[in-house]
RNA sequence: GGCGGCGUAGCUCAGUUGGUUAGAGCGGAGGUCUCAUAAGCCUCAUGUCCGGGGUUCGAAUCCCUGCGCCGCCA
């Protein structure tokens, strides 16, 4: 069986964030676990590397388009190789069989007349690259970036994208997995029901921009982003692959909710055009927000993954990226909540289950010790809990939870789940037989057993997610193999493992638990990206940026001191849709009597902080001076939860 | 504006085709063992299941409506 798995190309020109890894390392698990089932994966990944805005900063840095490239691509190769990446390979659409491969499709598609020469006129913005419609443009200025647009008119090569309307929604419609999640293909169905399809402009004159893959069939032209970006999951297939199989179709194309339409009108109406087949599936994933906030270049919260690596480490990091939230939905990135699962899940429950065991065993350590099981087996309940029942039963969900994962939309997190609910297990397991007071030394042998045995296979479940971790619990256990060349099933049979107690070796910690004291407004540290806007400029604020300051009226239903503070109250304050707990520290200006009933102003998306061991979850705002603080408050009538603007 | 989704414990969320006292994790409080990474284990939730109507013997779960939030509309 072959499994073919893509992620998007990255445009050589970004520097790579959080979402560039997220799908990456995604696309790792999947292509790890299929391997773990024997399937034969290809994993591909790359960069796009035409385009305008290439062409410019290459010209800026004085080099030449594909010089520039050479270098910024070491970004992303760095990166996948520091995240543990198992790609196999990586495609450029700079390469010469690609560029070979795009100039032959189209020419194909010339001949068949499906694509055609036209007049076009619109208003296009330099910058961005793009042409907008009359109806779009904002006051002469484009309305993305909003600098001025030209009106141009010219001459350009179409994709006669329309003819393949109705095949395509008939095709999505008879195959419910081809776009995953669900809410994403009815959006897609609803876009392609409801709207006339264009035909889609695949050109660009080569005055205007010569960084690009000519057009086979006119001089003057070359091709525009996306038939060259999408072609590539295809090419690849042809110079990138092993070839002893027909890689095409894809099974999986694993994409981000922006480029969802690109990937399932586009891509899917070229590919009807050419007569191949189709992808299995396109998953749209969601995004991250950063400590609440959308990320973005401007507001300079972008996470730079390899800062989050080298400071938390790898394994922990895509732990985090997969463990958080459910595959398909956006998240929430801070340095909070990565510390709480390191802490709470990687070190506490695994590394700590690990290292008790392995003491345990040291302790006792002898040749032979500790697989000379014997009876007295089936008295123990526990045992039979663990071994009989939670094992068993475990591996069934686990892998009905990855079929889901493929069936119903890559339920990566609850997968996750599943695993930690056994290693809970476990530690509840230890703690009820209490091996070191345990006299009889069969019974001892044989709970140890059952801890290494559950470790062992446990490390075989979580290798996909967290390879070089997984390694290491075998590693320690003395198993002499890589869990990459195991095969899944074979291995996770409860009683395969034989330990040999003098191989068993404790080593290090396998997730050593961080700092766990949280200050304040604790930054990503991550954060690269500074800001470019000069010092003066940070002073004035533009009626956007206040606006991303939810002010809400509030009113305070209980109000009590915090112990050990002087200045610190917790108040539940009701905005009307729900009631927040928040810490204000005006206890020296208000008892919490007389502030019961008061209506405050509340900043309601303030990122949440925890004061003296209470959690913040919003700042109630008063006015300050001459050491007297006073609450803000209203001049008349106003409903709870209203925005103040 | 059109279409769609969501609103459950302080926080993040589960809640199968409507059926008994509405659940988990985190945080918080208390207790306990000592093999272990000051970790583990045990105990503790009187929640208007967003508000209001309705259908039903019975609704967090279905219908209508109000409010709020979000997504898609090349």
């Amino acid at each position: 069986m072959k499994f073919y798995i893509t992620t998007p190309i990255y445009y050589v020109n970004d520097i790579p964030h959080i979402g560039h890894a997220y799908t990456t390392v995604a696309a790792d698990v999947m292509a790890r676990y299929k391997r773990l089932c024997d399937y034969q994966v290809f994993f591909l990944t790359g960069t796009d590397e035409h385009g305008q805005k290439v062409d410019k900063a290459a010209r800026d840095r004085g080099l030449k388009p594909k010089e520039h490239a050479d270098l910024m691509v070491e970004n992303f190769k760095k990166l996948w190789k520091k995240l543990n990446i198992s790609n196999d390979a990586f495609i450029r659409t700079t390469d010469k069989e690609h560029i070979k491969t795009v100039q032959g499709l189209l020419q194909k598609l010339f001949d068949e007349g499906k694509i055609e020469k036209r007049s076009y006129s619109g208003w296009y913005c330099v910058p961005d690259e793009r042409f907008w419609t009359e109806k779009e443009i904002m006051g002469g200025n484009c309305p993305d970036c909003g600098r001025p647009v030209e009106h141009i008119e010219e001459e350009n090569y179409f994709f006669l994208m329309s003819k393949y309307q109705e095949d395509l929604k008939e095709y999505i419609e008879k195959n419910p997995k081809y776009i995953l999640p669900e809410t994403r293909k009815n959006e897609v169905l609803g876009f392609l029901k409801n709207n006339k399809l264009g035909d889609l402009c695949i050109s660009r004159p080569k005055q205007r921009l010569s960084w690009g893959i000519p057009l086979p069939f006119d001089e003057n032209y070359v091709t525009y982003v996306w038939f060259d970006a999408l072609v590539n999951y295809y090419s690849a297939t042809k110079y990138r692959a092993p070839t002893d199989v027909d890689w095409w179709p894809a099974d999986l194309h694993l994409v981000g909710k922006d480029i969802l339409t690109t990937h399932s009108v586009y891509w899917s109406a070229m590919l009807l055009a050419l007569k191949k087949e189709l992808p299995k599936t396109i998953f749209a994933h969601g995004w991250w927000t950063v400590e609440g906030s959308k990320m973005s270049k401007s507001f300079g919260n972008v996470v730079d993954p390899l800062a989050v690596v080298n400071e938390y480490g790898v394994d922990q990091f895509r732990y985090f990226l997969l463990r958080e939230f459910p595959f398909g939905l956006d998240g929430n990135f801070s340095i909070r909540l990565l510390k709480e699962r390191i802490n709470g899940e990687l070190a506490n429950d695994l590394g700590n289950l690990l290292s008790r065991t392995l003491a345990l065993v040291i302790k006792n350590k002898r040749p032979g010790f500790p697989e000379n099981i014997t009876a007295k087996v089936e008295k123990d309940e526990f045992i039979e809990f663990i071994r009989v029942r939670e094992f068993p039963e475990f591996t069934v969900k686990f892998s009905n939870s990855f079929k889901s994962f493929m069936d119903h939309g890559l339920k990566l997190n609850h997968t996750i789940l599943y695993i930690m609910d056994a290693v809970k297990k476990m530690n509840i397991y230890i703690d009820k037989r209490s091996p070191w007071g345990e006299k009889d030394s069969d019974m001892l042998s044989y709970t140890l057993y059952t801890l290494l045995e559950g470790l062992r296979i446990i490390a075989v479940y979580l290798f996909p997610f967290i390879p070089e971790s997984a390694q290491k619990i075998w590693d320690a256990l003395g198993i002499d193999k890589k869990i990459e060349h195991c095969k899944l099933d074979e291995e996770v049979i409860w009683g395969k493992g034989s330990f040999d107690s003098m191989k068993i070796q404790k080593g290090r910690q396998l997730f050593p638990r961080v700092e766990e004291k949280m200050e304040i407004g604790d930054k990503v540290t991550a954060t690269v990206t500074e800001s470019t806007v000069a010092a003066e400029e940070r002073q004035l604020i533009s009626i956007d940026e206040f606006a991303k300051v939810d002010l809400r009226v509030g009113e305070i239903k209980q109000a009590e001191k915090i112990e050990k503070s002087k200045k610190l109250l917790k108040l539940k304050v009701d905005i009307g849709t729900e009631e927040r707990q928040v810490v204000a520290g005006i206890a020296e200006h208000y008892t919490p009597e007389e502030l019961i009933g008061k209506k405050i102003v509340l900043v309601a998306n303030l990122k949440p902080a925890k004061l003296m061991g209470t959690e913040s979850h919003g700042m109630v705002l008063a006015a300050g001076g001459d050491g007297r603080l006073v609450l803000i408050g209203f001049d008349g009538e106003v409903k709870l939860g209203s925005k103040v603007k």
